[in-house]
RNA sequence: AGGGCUAUCGCCAAACGGUAAGGCAACGGACUCUGACUCCGUCAUUUCAAGGUUCGAAUCCUUGUAGCCCUGCCA
C-alpha cells in the first residue's frame, strides 16, 4: 500500500543527468526483438522497463521488430510476439516498427560510408576474415581489399545489391581498426548477400545490414533516446556509437545496458529451451513447465504479477539469478485477492457422516474468496458422503497434526464440524474410508462459538463432483542438482508432470472446458486457461498451503 | 596486446564521503472458516581481500582475487 517507494533505477539515473544536462528533452525508448522465437521472462523485463520508463518521463515507447537476417525470421513469430507485448500490457500505440522497412536508408547510409572511405568490399572468405582478424590478444591484420578506391568500392557495392555476386561471396565492411583491443572494431562486416526471401520485403533485396550497423540506424530513424539493451553489448557501443558519429545524426540516441534477468532452476536459454520441446520432453513453447510469456500465461499468471516481479527484481549491472520463489510470491499476492477460492480434492479418499440422513442434500454459502466478499458466493451442496484429501487424514498422527485422526474434530470449509469415529481399511492395509459424526450447531456462519478446532479441510460432495483428470506440473529441474551438468545436458525431474484423478466442486463453472491444471511449486493451482477465456481460478488450500506442515 | 563489465545478507537490491533502505526466502509469536492470508518480532558493527587517504570510506586511491561477456557474413 504505501510502500511504493522503490528507488530510482542507475538508468533512471542517466536519464535524469541527460534531460538536466540538456541532451535530450524527452524519452523515447523502444523494445527491437528479432522474430525467431517466443518471448520469455527475460524479454518481459526489457519490454517493462522500455515501456515503463518512456510512461514515467512522458515520453514515448516504439514495438521494432528487429528483422534483418531473413534467415532466422518468420511472420508467425511477428504475431506471436505482438500478442505477447500486448498482454503485458505495454502499448506501442500507433508505433508499431520494422527494420526492414529502412532497408533502403540503410543502403543509403552504407553508400555514404563507402564515400567518407570509411567502408570497404572485402573479398575474403569468411574463414579467412576470422584469421585477419586476429586473437583475443594479437591484433589483427588489415585485408588486402581494404585501400580499394571509394570509386571502386561503390560499383562494387552496387554491384552487391544486385545480385551479381553469390552468398558470401563478398561483404562490406567498415574501416576502423584491426588492432583494436575491442574486437567489434576489427573492421566488423555491416553488409552481406544473402539470397532469400525476406519475411516483409520479400525478394527486394539480397544484401542484408548486420546488426551493430542497422541497430543504431533504426534508433536514429525512430528518434529512439535511450537505447536500452543487455549487457553483453556493451562492448557493442562503441562501434554503435562510431555508426552514428559517422552518418551525422544531429542527436543521436545513446545506448545503456542491463543485466538480464535470470531465474535459480529454471531452463532459459533459448536453445535449450528448443532442445526441451524438440525432445518431447515438454509440450511446445507454451508448457507449463517454462517460462515463456505463453506459458505463463497459460498457466494462469497475470500481466499484473509479471509486472510486480520485473518491478520487484529491480535493474542493475550485476548478473545475477532471482529465486524463483519471488516470481511465485507475485502470483499468489495478485491472484489472492481478485480470484475465487474454489474446492478441489487431488487424492480423493471417502468420508462419510454417519449421523447425517441418508437422502439429505442441503446447500451451503460459500464465499468465492474470504479476503474479498465483492467476488460474492456459490452454494455447494452438502451430504452424507464427501471426499477430502487423502493426506487430511492420519491413523497414527505426529505432533502438531490439526487434521483429521481418530477422535479428533476438524472443520469443514463452509460447512460443519466433523469429527473422526472410526475408519476403513482394505486389504493392503490401505485407508478407503473415514466415517466422523457432524455437530448441527457448527454449521458455518451460524456464529457458533462453543468450542474451536485447530484444523479445517476443504472437500467436494461425493455425489455431485465432477470427476477430472488433472495435469500436475512441478519444477521441470531437479533441484538439488541445478540446471545444467558439465557436459551440458540437464537435471530434469522425473515427477515434473503427473497426471491425477481429481475431484472438482460442482459448478465449477467451465471446468469441464478445462484440460489440465497447474501444480507450481509451494502450492499454488489454477486451472489452465489455454484454449479458455475463462479466468484462471484458486483453489483452497492448494493456494494456501505454501510452505506450512511438512510431514516427516 | 588483450579488452569490457560486475562484486553490498541464502536470493534480488538501495545507499553517489556523513556512519549499511526495502523486497523475497528463513525463523519465532499472535490470529484464523485450511497450518494460507493478515499482524507483530528476529535476520549485514559490516559491504570480495589487503593496504592507503580522511575527523569520517560500501562509496576516493593502490594492489590483488573471483564471476560474466567478446575472436558470427547471429541478434
Amino acid at each position: 500500500m504505501e510502500n511504493e517507494v522503490i528507488s530510482k533505477n542507475f538508468i533512471e539515473t542517466e536519464i535524469d543527468k541527460d534531460l538536466a544536462e540538456g541532451v535530450y528533452d524527452t524519452v523515447h525508448t523502444r523494445f527491437p526483438p528479432e522474430p525467431n522465437g517466443y518471448l520469455h521472462i527475460g524479454h518481459a523485463k526489457s519490454i517493462l522497463l522500455n515501456y515503463g520508463l518512456a510512461k514515467k518521463y512522458g515520453g514515448k515507447f516504439n514495438m521494432r521488430f528487429d528483422d534483418t537476417n531473413p534467415t532466422k525470421e518468420k511472420t508467425e513469430f511477428v504475431d506471436a510476439i505482438k500478442k505477447d507485448i500486448q498482454w503485458l500490457g505495454a502499448d506501442w500505440e500507433d508505433r508499431l516498427f520494422f527494420a526492414s522497412d529502412y532497408f533502403r536508408q540503410m543502403y543509403e547510409a552504407a553508400v555514404t560510408l563507402i564515400k567518407k572511405g570509411k567502408a570497404y568490399v572485402c573479398d575474403l572468405t569468411a574463414a579467412q576474415i576470422r584469421e585477419y582478424r586476429g586473437t583475443l590478444t594479437e591484433p589483427g591484420k588489415n585485408s588486402p581489399y581494404r585501400d580499394r578506391s571509394v570509386e571502386e568500392n561503390l560499383e562494387l557495392f552496387e554491384n552487391m545489391k544486385n545480385g551479381v555476386y553469390k552468398d558470401g561471396e563478398k561483404v562490406l565492411r567498415a574501416k576502423i581498426d584491426m588492432a583494436s583491443p575491442n574486437m567489434n572494431m576489427r573492421d566488423p562486416v555491416i553488409y552481406r548477400v544473402a539470397h532469400m526471401s525476406h519475411h516483409n520485403t520479400g525478394d527486394a533485396w539480397c544484401i542484408y545490414p548486420m546488426y551493430d550497423f542497422a541497430h543504431p540506424i533504426e534508433d536514429a530513424i525512430e528518434g529512439i533516446t535511450h537505447s536500452i539493451c543487455t549487457l553483453e553489448f556493451e562492448d557493442h557501443r562503441p562501434l554503435y556509437d562510431w555508426v552514428v558519429r559517422e552518418l551525422a545524426y544531429p542527436n543521436p540516441p545513446r545506448q545503456i545496458e542491463f543485466a538480464k534477468l535470470y531465474l535459480t532452476n529454471v531452463v532459459t536459454g533459448k536453445r535449450y529451451i528448443k532442445k526441451l520441446v524438440e525432445d518431447g520432453i515438454v509440450d511446445g513453447w507454451d508448457d507449463p513447465r517454462l517460462v515463456s510469456i505463453s506459458a505463463l500465461r497459460r498457466r494462469g499468471f497475470t500481466p499484473e504479477s509479471i509486472q510486480m516481479f520485473v518491478e520487484l527484481c529491480g535493474v542493475s549491472k550485476s548478473q545475477s539469478s532471482v529465486d524463483y520463489a519471488m516470481l511465485e510470491y507475485c502470483i499468489r499476492e495478485d491472484l489472492k485477492m481478485k480470484r475465487s477460492r474454489m474446492m478441489a480434492v487431488l487424492d480423493p479418499i471417502k468420508l462419510v457422516i454417519d449421523n447425517y440422513p441418508e437422502d439429505k442434500t442441503e446447500y451451503l454459502d460459500a464465499a468465492n474468496n474470504l479476503e474479498n466478499e465483492a467476488l460474492g458466493s456459490r452454494k455447494i451442496p452438502f451430504g452424507r458422503e464427501l471426499y477430502i484429501e487423502r493426506e487430511d487424514f492420519m491413523e497414527n498422527p505426529p505432533k502438531k497434526y490439526f487434521r483429521l485422526f481418530p477422535g479428533n474434530e476438524v472443520r469443514l470449509m463452509h460447512a460443519y464440524f466433523v469429527k473422526c469415529e472410526s475408519f476403513v481399511k482394505d486389504d493392503s492395509g490401505k485407508v478407503t474410508e473415514v466415517h466422523c459424526t457432524y455437530d448441527p450447531e457448527t454449521k458455518a456462519g451460524s456464529g457458533f462459538a462453543g468450542r474451536k478446532v485447530k484444523g479445517t479441510i476443504h472437500w467436494v460432495p461425493a455425489a455431485q463432483a465432477i470427476d477430472a483428470e488433472v495435469r500436475l506440473y512441478e519444477n521441470l529441474i531437479d533441484e538439488e542438482k541445478g540446471v545444467y551438468n558439465e557436459d551440458g545436458s540437464m537435471n530434469i525431474n522425473p515427477d515434473s508432470l503427473k497426471i491425477a484423478h481429481a475431484k472438482l466442486e460442482p459448478g465449477l463453472k467451465g471446468a469441464k472446458a478445462y484440460e489440465s491444471f497447474q501444480f507450481v511449486r509451494n502450492g499454488f493451482f489454477c486451472v489452465d486457461a489455454k484454449d479458455s477465456k475463462e479466468d484462471a481460478l484458486v483453489f483452497n488450500r492448494i493456494v494456501s498451503l505454501k510452505s506450512s506442515f511438512k510431514l516427516k
